[in-house]
DNA sequence: CTGTTAGCGCTTTCAC
DNA sequence: GTGAAAGCGCTAACAG
């Protein structure tokens, strides 16, 4: 590989000129025919500035570290999947790289200690967290940068961006309301959960706002499982066929999934005799019948400004603020219609 | 960040000892006594090798780069979504870590060559390849170390491991032949497809070496979608009645799934009156009712088998054998069962 | 405007 | 057994 020394000898100029040019600095300096001269230099030789030597330099490595979180069992985190693939995209767009590890039988923090340690990335991006983060304390505690997808206790001051969960299940809540609906039920997450919570107090909310009062057994709470939402689905039949909800918003799809799959076996059709609303807009969506109404958390520009925000973190620039809501998009497809009018 | 200085000033050594006992070089000639103090003096002040250091000096980065590739619409590329996490757990336990890298607009070579040139990685990880593909033919002719998952031209002669598609197929046609299925057929991919034909060959051999013809409407050729397994289906129903298939494996378990839909559609019982197998055991497989026997591609096995060969590749061994076939695992659920007895 | 040069943190040859 | 020192490729302060 050629080197600065090979440029620079080529075009007959230092290496000092030569990295003048290739880094616009001072070129308001450098005369317009040495430009040339180098860049044609640098073009014949076929020169990239080696990577390392850059890194080494400038104690920086232009790499951003993200761990995989695997999907607790076969499968289905297409969210986080997808969140992998444009957080790449918005790193490289950005003039950085992503560095993907995964954590060890040890729990998280080792591979961070050790990834801090060596200088090999200059932040980390999480994904997936809870309350009581481990990883956030740890790094809050280093004084390392990161960004996080996903908000941690509130006592804690770090930058995130988010979901709206609120604001996505209002929208939902509101399209069943102009639907005609007004028995509206929620397939929701344990308490402990801060998006579930999030989540329940959008449908909760909207619901008071239009005057509903919901029952208690109206919220039916269970992990991420098609069997939650059976479950929920179950409960809810139990009840007097007038008290029995007409839609129902559910905090996942793949929990919508079940309580469709529940209520078909039990000869309800979906979007006649009940309406169902999921949440990811997971590729299953597309592929269940009837297609699931839902709502897309939007990836894209979720990386986008957690980017934008690392930058800022990364300049010490404490001026911006640090956390960002973005709304989800429903997606409206064939899982819902008008209460049957029995 | 502490450097080797620091160590060697707490210590009382010089840098130089502080390496040896670290790289384990030399460390014969190294006293016990000095091993110890430096180890102490590591601990304490909390060192660990700076990596762009390292870098420089080796040049090599202990970085292998894989691109991501989207699905070509709304998700379902689960095999190469865990493939990539796999991939980033095997190249860990190698001691080398996993970069991740979209490809623009202008294709994927630009990045390819922008890496290589600046030394960002060591080597690269292939997935998704196709015949004549512009990727390997570059990185043959730069002579760059890769690996590749999937292969390509027969007379390319690069390192690649793949799943024995054949195999698998085989598998799956001896299930169904010892469920009692005579007529079996099969829903493809194009014939320009190299997996697609591999798989394909694996259900005609088995075919015939059970002495079984292949009428050729039981071949049935579309790309990677639902629609193409309901065309399938949709064309075989076209058949009068003893002519049907009782049995189909299809090359996808998206495929598969949509010869589940329109078969379902038209009163055909899946399990009972037409058997389905798939192909890479998404996660889809499990969602569907009823779940779909599928041949699970062994990602695990396959990302260890990547790093192996890499190892060997990298340390410029010819010795070894370029290329590997894993068989997948015929995960058996509920989409099967012996032809009616009609 | 351009060149000389020190030094980022590490490994390793060579000398003692 | 251990240390001094060169040098990996680059950037940037300083000199001219």
């Amino acid at each position: 590989m050629p080197t600065i020394k090979d440029v620079a000898r080529e075009a007959g100029v230092s290496t000092a000129t030569v990295s003048y040019v290739l880094n616009q600095k001072k070129s308001y300096l450098i005369s317009p025919a040495t430009r040339e001269l180098v860049l044609d230099a640098v073009k014949k030789v076929g020169y990239a500035p080696n990577a390392a030597a850059r890194n080494l330099k400038a104690s920086q490595s232009h790499l951003i570290g993200y761990a995989w979180h695997v999907a607790p069992s076969g499968g289905m985190n297409s969210v986080l999947d997808s969140f992998t693939y444009y957080l790449a995209q918005s790193a490289e767009a950005a003039g950085y790289h992503l560095l993907t590890f995964t954590h060890t039988d040890k729990g998280p923090l080792p591979v961070y200690e050790e990834m801090i340690q060596s200088g090999r990335v200059d932040a980390f991006v999480l994904s997936d967290t809870t309350n009581d983060d481990k990883r956030i304390s740890y790094l809050l505690e280093m004084g390392y940068p990161f960004v996080s997808f996903g908000r941690s206790n509130p006592d804690w001051d770090f930058p995130w961006v988010d979901t709206d969960g609120k604001q996505g299940m209002e929208q939902a809540v509101r399209y069943l309301l102009e639907l005609g609906h007004r028995r509206i039920a929620m397939a929701a997450w344990p308490e402990d959960s801060i998006s579930g919570t999030v989540r329940a107090d959008g449908y909760i909310d909207t619901m008071r706002s239009a005057g509903l009062s919901i029952p208690p057994v109206y919220i039916q709470r269970g992990e991420h499982s098609e069997e939650a939402g059976q479950r929920a689905f179950n409960c809810w039949m139990q009840l007097p066929p007038a008290e029995r909800p007409t839609a129902v918003v559910c905090i996942t799809d793949l929990v919508a999934s079940g309580v469709m799959s529940a209520a078909e076996a039990q000869g309800v059709v979906i979007g006649r005799d009940l309406s169902v609303i999921g949440f990811d807009d997971a590729p299953l969506a597309q592929y269940i019948r009837p297609h699931l109404t839902t709502l897309q958390q939007a990836i894209p520009e979720i990386t986008q400004a957690l980017l934008k925000m690392l930058e800022t973190v990364l300049k010490k620039d404490n001026s911006t603020p640090s956390h960002c809501l973005i709304a989800p998009r429903l997606i409206i497809r064939d899982s819902c219609g008008s209460p049957s009018s029995r």
